[in-house]
DNA sequence: CTGTTAGCGCCTTCAT
DNA sequence: ATGAAGGCGCTAACAG
């Protein structure tokens, strides 16, 4: 014999079962119409010669690739990579398998629209945690598969995701609830974004209004996204005539900056500042800080499920959008009593 | 005219640029025996239609996928980020795909072995973070294709990781260094890993006896990975009749955790209590933790450089070892004088 | 340099 | 239920 090194292939496998090609097939695929045991035959001698299918053929005669692509623009970032855990634990069980785009910088992202690597390789692609811009919604048109979004606010297409107005408004109430009226605000921004005006920014506004609190341009701070961000934000807020009794940090990450130079300047928490961000990121539990939570894993785990009902046909039009709850722990009080 | 719809294929584009699919493809994948011209209207055709080839039928023919997997065991942690993200960095700039399979617990990885998910699928696996056990291994084989470790040693494999013993040496030697002899460990072992016995933690018991320090088993606590882990595990410590003056953690997450532990008991670092820990996580520039440093960005890179030049032939038997650094910050000081 | 022709490994009618 | 044959989209070896 011959074929003893080498890769065998389906004609092998038939020759080898003493069945046609077709019949091998069949078996292989578990189609309906084998005779239960032909098919036994065929698995058996599949199994002895550790014979697998190979899908690129499989997929070219099918139409298919099996595959989806994901679009990330950050890995070592906790939200990213439990969205991306969650898309590959439904994926997996739905034996598809996932195909990573990392999106980094502005210049990865125009890259990666402008080449589609991802073409003729996914059946659907999943983007997570950015918007979309019209520019490369056109691009992504050339591929040719579902497109959904995963945590972010992508009108065009269907995706899942919270409801940051609403979350905001969670993590401001929270603090005027308690009874504090200078309230800062750190808003993160993704520097590798365009700078889209956060809902959870709009929820700072509305409900500071709603509450008869004006508004201090002062007290609102700007930067990157990021822990060392968040220190130098609240540096600032600090440096300030009047200090705010409170902080609202757009994620967690940053308040834990912010919490940082708090402490560092020797002031407590909360009697001297409250601080409140977003996420329930796992250092927030460890930490003892009052945040917003949302359901990270739950929106990779029903993205996934979306795209697979996508994939057989299902409707286009059907999002989601998942609830976030406040869980109030040690890093929010009422403000401390003052002679102002 | 009817193809209008549908993807087009070679065929259509040589027909339409007036030559053979042989040439076509020549043109379109950029091989030298072809006329300027004939490749510029080849290439102007594809472009108007947005053609691009099909990497199936292309990998098909050649015999290759053009793919390579990544087995990761975590990915919301940094470390695994990081690594991912460099890797495909790499590798996208070669032009192959990564595909992601994630063995979170111990089942998933024994599904993996057994199932081989990856199978015809790539043209080399990666397997980030954890030893490969002999079973494990023997399964691998099956795939055929070049495997790599990185960032764990993997004896078996040409593997990029750093020097665990020396990582650790210089983490308890800088302690020891310092003037200190109440030196605590926290061992951090992944609860889903088989539990081998750590170089980190080999370091401390050698260094201990050098500096002619007694071994007290009682300071050295073993934990899963993961901050609360570590803030209990110090907790255990603190509650020692005889309380170590300097604890070495095995991660800076470990080491965060136990920090936190400090702070709550009212103790103050480093004054009371030096911490140490491993990793130079961003964390631990924000926190001002004394750590060891190591080069993970850069054990994605070379990585996958390292199945760039296997996949070009190149020699197997060239694994390489990164060094680690002593990056002193804020949480170690000498031990305060007693009257021991 | 270029056109033609076999495959690459599998799926899928179409008959039987 | 099963075998035979055509086709999926592309590459490579061969003649020109």
């Amino acid at each position: 014999m011959s074929e003893s090194v080498g890769r065998l292939t389906l004609a092998d496998i038939a020759r080898l079962a003493g069945v046609g090609v077709g019949t091998a097939s069949r078996a292989l695929n578990g189609s309906s119409s084998v005779a239960p045991a032909t098919r036994a035959r065929v698995l058996a001698v599949a199994e002895q010669y550790h014979y697998v299918i190979s899908p690129d053929a499989s997929g070219l005669a099918r139409g298919t690739t099996g595959r989806v692509g994901l679009v990330v623009p950050h890995m070592s970032r906790w939200f990213f990579g439990t969205m991306v855990e969650a898309l590959e634990a439904v994926f997996r069980r739905a034996d598809i398998d996932v195909l990573l785009y990392h999106v980094g910088d502005r210049r990865d992202r125009q890259e990666f629209f402008q080449r589609l690597p991802a073409r003729r390789k996914v059946d659907a692609l999943v983007v997570v945690g950015f918007p979309i811009e019209e520019a490369e919604r056109q691009r992504l048109e050339l591929l040719d598969v579902h497109v959904v979004a995963a945590g972010g606010q992508n009108a065009d297409y269907p995706h899942v995701s919270i409801d940051d107005l609403n979350a905001g408004t969670q993590a401001v109430g929270h603090l005027v609830s308690l009874g504090h009226r200078a309230i800062a605000m750190i808003e993160a921004v993704d520097p590798d974004q365009s700078p889209s005006p956060s809902q959870r920014s709009a929820a700072y506004y509305t409900l500071l209004e709603e509450a008869g609190i004006p508004i201090d341009p002062r007290l609102v701070v700007q930067v990157d996204w990021g822990g060392v961000q968040g220190a130098e934000a609240m540096g600032q807020l600090l440096s300030l005539r009047s200090r705010p009794t409170s902080v609202y940090a757009h994620s967690d990450e940053v308040a834990l900056g912010a919490i940082r130079t708090i402490r560092r300047a020797g002031l407590r928490i909360p009697e001297d500042i409250s601080v409140v961000g977003i996420d329930d990121h796992p250092l927030a539990r460890l930490t003892d800080l009052t945040t917003v939570g949302q359901p990270v894993w739950e929106q990779g785990r029903r993205t996934a499920e979306l795209v697979l009902s996508l994939l057989e046909g299902g409707p286009a039009n059907s999002s989601v959008t998942l609830p976030t709850r406040l869980v109030v722990r040690r890093t929010t009080a009422p403000p401390a009593a003052t002679s102002d």
